[in-house]
DNA sequence: CCACAATACTTGTTTCAACAACTATGTAGA
DNA sequence: TCTACATAGTTGTTGAAACAAGTATTGTGG
């Protein structure tokens, strides 16, 4: 089923550089669904996971909060109610940083940590169930074509 | 800049999926912060301009809400208060449809059509600007490899 | 060392999206 | 024709994102 098709349109795109958009659009749309879904099932939301997922990913598990903001994939201008909701949630705490006043580190509790490891194994599988009919080699191309788009601009 | 880079991520992917997918998120994001700015500079969002666009296109410049819920790009449970802020914009009007009082047809007003054709010209513009980097191959291969992702699941 | 700018976060407010329940109209089978 | 169900859209409510302005702490040029 081509981009046509699926959203039901009349007129044909301006160019291919508009097709293209859009199917980065309808992907995300697609892929996006089933991980904010997924999300829920374990009672937090897609952009709360990305804040998980990236304080796994840290070293020593820890980050000051605009780090995180900095870090995350959609921006985020408030990432202090998003860690307040995360705190009420028990999956991660504030520890001030001495050294600079200024700043607050976040870290996973245990239950975070818990909650990580318990979506890795499912998550993994939502990722195959998506993008498991794709060879290593179109895998290989698309991330290399998605990321000379980020080049431009 | 590679997608690690990017992000300042201590550990690896754990799967080419795994990668493939939060290519997919940041390359939109890339994209669709563009385009979000962009459609703010002539007043309106970006799914309140997804709404112009696919009522540009329609046979007729005329379709039923729901139907226009259907083909936005995203999921849009609440399109009667999207549509209201497009009324009290100016940009589309309501007509009750004789035949099926059920459905209620939304078409463009004379103001909503102006604004499509205004922002068409540097919408395509800032499309080039955003993509033009990638040749025609390329953004073939990338068409057919989106489209790919969505067959899948 | 002191004024001033920069950094790190917080708070207030407004707007928008998500979810579910509800109304009104049309359709189809017993 | 009457009941039940399906479809089209609306409304109420809650929660989260967007934006701008504010506070506290640190760095820096004169």
């Amino acid at each position: 089923m081509g981009l046509k098709e699926d959203i039901g349109k009349q007129t044909p795109w301006e160019s291919p550089e508009e097709e293209a958009f859009l199917n980065v659009l309808r992907t995300h749309q697609f892929l996006t669904e089933g991980h904010q879904s997924f999300c829920k099932k374990f009672g937090i939301t897609e952009t709360q996971y990305n804040v998980l997922r990236i304080l796994k990913g840290a070293h020593k598990g820890t980050l000051p909060s605009l780090e995180i903001a900095r870090r995350m994939v959609t921006k985020v201008p408030d990432i202090t109610r998003l860690i307040d909701r995360l705190v009420v949630a028990g999956l991660v705490e504030r520890k001030p940083c001495p050294e600079d006043r200024r700043v607050i580190h976040i870290l996973l509790t245990t239950n975070g940590r818990r909650l990580v490891k318990r979506m890795a194994k499912p998550l993994a599988e939502m990722h195959r169930k998506q993008l498991g009919h794709l060879t290593r080699k179109d895998l290989k191309e698309l991330n290399r074509l998605l990321e000379k788009v980020r080049q431009g601009d």
